[in-house]
DNA sequence: CCTTGTCAAGAGCGCTGCTCTCGTCTCTTG
DNA sequence: CAAGAGACGAGAGCAGCGCTCTTGACAAGG
């Protein structure tokens, strides 16, 4: 008696057994497919479960057989998403001398930007409103934390360098604040929380910063984004390392 | 011959004539008040015409003798918003003393903040990604560069003051991409680059920590979101005022 | 072989945004 | 003051949505 649930985890996984099995976890991709399709056309909000189905060549009801509902489906394609832009994200970092640390550091704030810029709607959908009530449940979290992972190794390597600029001192209740982020990331205990406090910051001003110029406040009021964005992640990159080279 | 449109524009004038004239400016601002408390109970998305009608015991055809669409009920919420984001952080930072330049950045910080926690659906539908297609229109644009604009005063105020930190060259292609925003928002050509980008980065920072705690990036990884902010936005101040006080 | 379980299809419920018509009421003009 | 022009509320209706339930066909396993 499979679940739709199970269907969706199978399709990820793909590990079929019989000729059941395997056309039901086929389906299941082309559904999530088809969706992602839709999704980088119309955005999350136009994103119909009946107009997937009729892409597909079958009545709407059938779809519920694999999906549980839309916004499972959803999920679904957040997780997904957040593996595209951490693959490319990723893979744009790896392409850096390791020891060029400012240079990485910009590779990662320019992946974000260029991935968003090619899409849109699945970037709205990562880091916009969250739009199902609160939709995103713990499965989303392991793939959303890639991307600030990657900048937590990345201050890792700097402090390793011994390139971390003179470290600032931190108030009491922001220490405690960052426990949690302590425990869940198995970052060395070495780290101190000053490095922390400025991954996070670079990390805010990066999203910001392209959040901004997705979702339009910038308006018409800069003319060259690009060259503004790259500007500000060089200034944030003093914060990060010290300039001292 | 009245157009919907009119009649929206007519409820935030409230320049009312004949007694229909009256009416008509009553009801359509009865409709946006409880569109807008639609609006703080279920977000955006959750915003039905039909709802609204029903709340006001009329049927949903006569609601669109006032509203032209959904859309446009939601961009005028949009400018609704915009403005008591914009009094609260105007109110707060009018509250201290000039020259506090620091304790004045500070105010409209904590101000962005409380009031996007205090209205998380009416933060979502400024900042997060834009729901109705692109919608947005011009007419937002003025309201909502409110805040942005505060900020700029600020930045001239720290200048006037002496106290900005030593200017930072700007690369040529950033200077260029900064001219339409000088020509729109009417700042004095004395202000250096280095000043604007600095104000535009506090404000990226600003909206990005806001953002990011509003739409559950931080998952569980931060047990004080507050103090986080607080400490963030103080060494933002650092970038924004010289520290030799 | 036959039972069990999976499947696609269709009908249907309640909701949505939006349009059109119709009868009524009000304002304005002759 | 009366008559025509215009604004209005109510209702029916269209197409779309998410989702549920039933029905009949098919394949898998005992």
């Amino acid at each position: 008696m499979p679940t739709p649930s199970d269907a969706v985890r199978d399709a990820a996984l793909s590990v079929p057994r019989t000729a059941r099995q395997r056309a039901r976890t086929e389906i299941t991709r082309e559904i999530i497919e088809t969706a992602r399709r839709h999704l980088a056309e119309s955005g999350a909000a136009g994103l119909s479960l009946r107009a997937v189905a009729r892409d597909l060549g079958m009545v709407s009801s059938a779809v519920y057989r694999y999906v549980p509902s839309r916004d499972d489906l959803l999920t679904a394609l957040i997780i997904e998403s957040y593996e595209h832009l951490g693959d490319a994200v990723a893979r744009s970092e790896a392409q850096l001398r390791r020891g060029d640390l400012v240079g990485r550091w910009l590779a990662v704030c320019h992946a974000v930007r260029d991935w968003a810029l090619a899409n849109p709607h699945e970037y709205a959908l990562l880091y916009g409103s969250p739009v199902p009530g609160y939709a995103a449940p713990q499965d989303t979290v392991p793939a959303g934390t890639r991307v600030p992972m990657l900048l937590m190794q990345l201050s890792a390597d700097i402090i390793d360098a011994g390139m971390s600029p003179e470290p600032q001192r931190v108030p009491r209740a922001v220490h405690g604040s960052l426990v949690p982020l302590r425990e869940g990331s198995g970052l060395p205990g070495s780290v101190p929380d000053d490095s922390i406090v400025r991954g996070i910051m670079a990390w805010t001003t990066l999203f910001g910063a392209v959040s901004l110029e997705l979702f339009g406040q910038y308006g018409d009021g800069i003319a060259d984004p690009r060259a503004l964005f790259d500007h500000e992640m060089h200034r944030i990159a003093a914060l990060l390392v010290a300039p001292d080279q």
